[in-house]
DNA sequence: ATCGTTTTAGGACTATAATCCAACATCATC
DNA sequence: GATGATGTTGGATTATAGTCCTAAAACGAT
């Protein structure tokens, strides 16, 4: 069982990274995740020194969270094919909170990069996780040597689609270019 | 001839615009723009009362420069298939900054369109000069129905690039991607 | 040269952010 | 149930950002 102090972390951990997602990192400040998490305000030193060990934490939280998706994916989906497919539907399926606050993990990297560079090379870690798992797949398919940049490729389509739609806030974009994609995957494992 | 003072407010606006870019609106403080422009502290106030205001003033900017860049293409490119070519050589070509600081028009508007809405729709106007001057080329090489979709599958595909090859700074990863874009585009000319 | 307008100049003011602190409560263990 | 460790609390402190103000300088027209 967690204890009373675990749960207060990971409701500042929620908290944060709910803030993070939809106001920014930058723009999000400690009063805002002390309102979120509903804590005292000082209590929240007690668990991070800094905004910088939060967004660590949130961060981390992510890549478990990520990473369990992605296993069970592997348990539960049999054909790669299915699963690519699947790791696009996501995309669809996210499309409300898409068009609100962009992809949580593209934004996030883009903002840190500008002049953030050890906080980016955190974020990067979760393309990292996505990219290593997406290779995995498209060897399955029989690209064994195209497989990272087939990967690359895969990202690249997903993170154009959700800037374009979020700018233009035109679902249909989003639902159009997912269903290319899936056609583009479909193809590939035909072909292979 | 510009008077000095018109020479002084583009100073100011030059550096906004660069550190806009570089990190980001919201990690820019006046502080920075003053000293970027080499101008006293209170004299900017005297230009623009808020940062906003700044905002805007940067983003007409790059209105302006960039329709007499599009306008000189058109003027001087006859082919609007070479005009599209044009478009994404740019993007290769810019391939340092875009490393460093991601794409200025799409990593404007993530930033913005989290939660400052007055402000993303300012910068959306970049998006829109570019949907419009793409859309009329696909028209022109024979897409009058698909244009404007097209324009934004181009736009997405750009986006996707850029971030893709920031997040890994991997120039190869965007001058393969600037290339398959060429060629999506000589053949969807090619069987218009 | 004078006068009114424009521009410069730097510091003052206010708001908000991040961070720290010292006193207090709670809990597990002996 | 006494004691040390763990966690809580709200306010205090400090830094930084954005905004404003007032006085002086520069300029343009008469």
């Amino acid at each position: 069982m967690p204890s009373k102090s675990e749960k207060t972390r990971q409701r500042i951990v929620n908290a944060a990274n709910q803030l993070f997602y939809r106001k920014g990192y930058n723009r999000t400040s400690f009063t805002d995740i002390v309102e979120g998490a509903d804590v005292p305000r000082g209590n929240i030193y007690y668990y991070f020194k800094t905004k910088d060990e939060m967004l660590l934490a949130v961060v981390n939280q992510r890549l478990e969270v990520i990473t369990g998706m992605l296993t069970k994916w592997e348990s539960e989906i049999i054909q790669p094919i299915e699963r690519l497919e699947r790791f696009v539907q996501i995309m669809y399926d996210s499309t409300p909170a898409l068009l609100r606050s962009g992809c949580p993990m593209g934004s996030l990297n883009i903002e840190l990069a500008k002049d953030q560079p050890e906080l980016k090379a955190e974020s990067k870690k979760l393309f990292d996780l996505f990219l290593q798992w997406l290779t995995k797949q498209f060897v399955a398919i029989g690209y064994p040597t195209e497989a990272r940049e087939l990967a690359l490729q895969l990202l690249s389509r997903g993170q154009g689609a959700i800037v374009v739609a979020q700018v233009y806030q035109d679902p249909g974009f989003l639902q159009r270019s997912t269903e290319d994609i899936k056609r583009w995957l479909v193809d590939l494992e035909r072909y292979a």
